[in-house]
DNA sequence: GGTAAAATCACCCGAAAGTATGAGGGCGAA
DNA sequence: TTCGCCCTCATACTTTCGGGTGATTTTACC
């Protein structure tokens, strides 16, 4: 208890001994010198610098050091590719399905319309008139062309 | 010139000044007081205590502060087809010729075959040819995985 | 001047893509 | 419940794509 109060205010402790010990030493001083009278401005002028001292010394224990925080911000740069975001209101604007852009997707990853149709489990058929509507509702001809809006579009990376 | 010097050590003068005023605020109590042997030691802590406080507050505004530098990375994504960068390395690997790639570009904008050929003024059969070479290049199967894997390499933004 | 690579074009054929049209079941809003 | 939309599938047809092969011309380089 007593060890642990003694901790946390040890610094003032410190202090508190620096002080008596020196107030010893001065009377000490004081019983063996006589103090003249211009001694006596000296002696308060080294008890001036002497606790000046002390003070700047506590102070530099005591405060807590000052932080001056700089930020600065570093650019990282990134590939929107690798950080794609999905475009809602390009999705909901073009007026697509979950289906057909799911289609979609997967045509831009280079399947065929017979690749996309075995990992849908739907029938090739199937896929085409997806395609069509797709192709109707991006506004172009080809698949090409539905891959190139749609990365522009944002609706795939 | 002197200025100068006064303004570089200002803390300097300001604590000489300090010192001095106090030091004749001393004197002038102890005239006006008569210091008895017990209001000595009150009058060496008061002192003590005065100087011990200059010291602190000198302490206080001589420390540096102490410079921590925080650095924030800052993501900025950019559009990858508006700040497309061409990967030279991997057209020279590719093997692929400047012909070659121009109608892969132009087949990444969804262009048909006969659209390139038109565009480029030769025939259909020739941009067929090219793109048998292409897509052997490249090692791949269809012009849509062409177009994926050239925007991978960075042959195409 | 010969050679190699690139670019050009042609013909055929099969595969894939795309168009047009119809149709049936499911599901939510009017 | 009807209407509209989505998802599904089918048939028939046209167009485009892609592979294979072969050929000629141009360009670049030793």
């Amino acid at each position: 208890m007593a060890l642990a109060f003694f901790r946390k205010y040890k610094t003032i402790w410190l202090y508190g001994a620096s002080l008596a010990v020196l107030l010893f030493l001065l009377k000490w001083l004081e019983l063996r010198f006589i103090i003249y009278d211009h001694a006596f401005e000296a002696y308060i002028g080294a008890i001036a610098l002497l606790f000046t001292s002390l003070g700047i010394w506590l102070a530099m224990r005591l405060t807590k050091p000052k932080v001056e925080t700089v930020v600065i911000e570093k650019e990282i740069y990134r590939d929107a590719a690798t950080n794609f975001i999905f475009n809602e209101k390009a999705f909901a604007g073009s007026g697509m399905s979950k289906r057909e852009l799911e289609v979609l997707q997967l045509m831009t990853e280079g399947h065929s319309n017979q690749q996309i149709a075995d990992q849908l489990y739907v029938s090739l058929n199937t896929i085409k008139t997806h395609n069509s509507r797709i192709f109707e509702k991006l506004d172009v001809k080809s698949r090409t062309q539905a891959i190139e809006k749609a990365k522009r579009l944002g609706l795939i990376p």
